[in-house]
DNA sequence: ATGGTTGAACATCAA
């Protein structure tokens, strides 16, 4: 089974790259984040003209995630079990969206980006990162994926410039912390020995051109589904030319379960 | 420090 996760920036715009990457890579699995759309805004028949089940959550423009499956889309939950949110007119938002597919119960998250250190935002990051380890606890047993825009780059190999980057959100140490207690844990991040490039390049500034980018998309697996990944990479050519994303995809293989 | 680009409730906000 081969299952990805890719924020893919308003899943509306990109809606032909989706379609596109699911055919090139023969994706079972896609985890969406940054849809920015609700499911009825969504134009969903060239993904079921493709066999793929759609769940989607979040109202507002920014955080909404979701699940693309050819393989079963079952026991959909919309946020995790002490989730926060945040204000009003966001309370109602999901950075969350959890099913069975194929067998493995696949997390699709959009962790909150924290703006800045000490802002308000990132204080909710931290909380909102805590939760969902207290949750995410008690899926150790079974096949569990934690996937999805992470919003940490977890070492300075993970940044282009780590300088640059010295009194901004995404590497200090709190967050860094926060990201390797799920390792602590017992989750495994799959992707990083397969490949260990950048997930994400700036807009601005010819980032990706110049390969100026961030590692900040994971998958982080439960030992036992850990020990069925055989493969992982990211799909840099994703990121290219016009109407590209600002992350790129990153796909992840499972060895067939043996009988 | 600032600026640059992209997508959306679109001229302002968030990333």
């Amino acid at each position: 089974m081969r299952i990805a996760t890719w924020n893919v920036n308003s899943l509306r715009s990109r809606i032909d790259r989706v379609e596109a990457f699911l055919a090139r890579h023969d994706v079972d699995v896609l985890a969406v984040q940054e849809t920015k759309a609700r499911e009825d805004q969504l134009p969903l028949m060239g993904l079921q003209a493709m066999g793929y089940d759609v769940a989607v959550a979040g109202v507002n423009q920014w955080n909404g995630v979701g699940l693309i499956s050819r393989v079963g889309l079952e026991d959909v939950q919309v946020g995790f079990e002490g989730m926060p949110g945040w204000g009003e007119p966001l309370a109602a938002e999901s950075r969350a969206i959890g099913a069975v597919c194929g067998g493995v119960r696949i997390w699709s998250l959009y962790v909150p980006n924290g703006r800045k250190p000490h802002d308000p935002h990132y204080v909710y990051k931290l909380d909102w990162l805590q939760r969902l380890r207290e949750a995410a606890g008690s899926w150790l047993d079974g096949e569990t994926a934690l996937v999805g825009d992470w919003n940490v780059c977890p070492t300075d190999e993970d940044v282009f410039d780590p300088a640059q980057f010295r009194n901004s959100t995404h590497v200090t140490p709190a967050e860094r912390a926060a990201f390797h207690a799920f390792l602590e844990d017992g989750y495994a991040e799959v992707t990083r020995k397969h490949d260990p490039g950048y997930t994400y390049w700036d807009y601005y500034r010819q980032r990706f051109e110049r390969d100026r980018g961030l590692k900040i998309d994971f998958v982080l697996a439960s030992p036992a589904l850990a020990a069925r990944v055989t493969s992982a990479f990211v799909d840099r050519e994703e990121r290219a030319g016009a109407g590209a994303s600002d992350h790129a995809p990153v796909v992840v293989d499972l060895a067939s379960v043996v009988e």
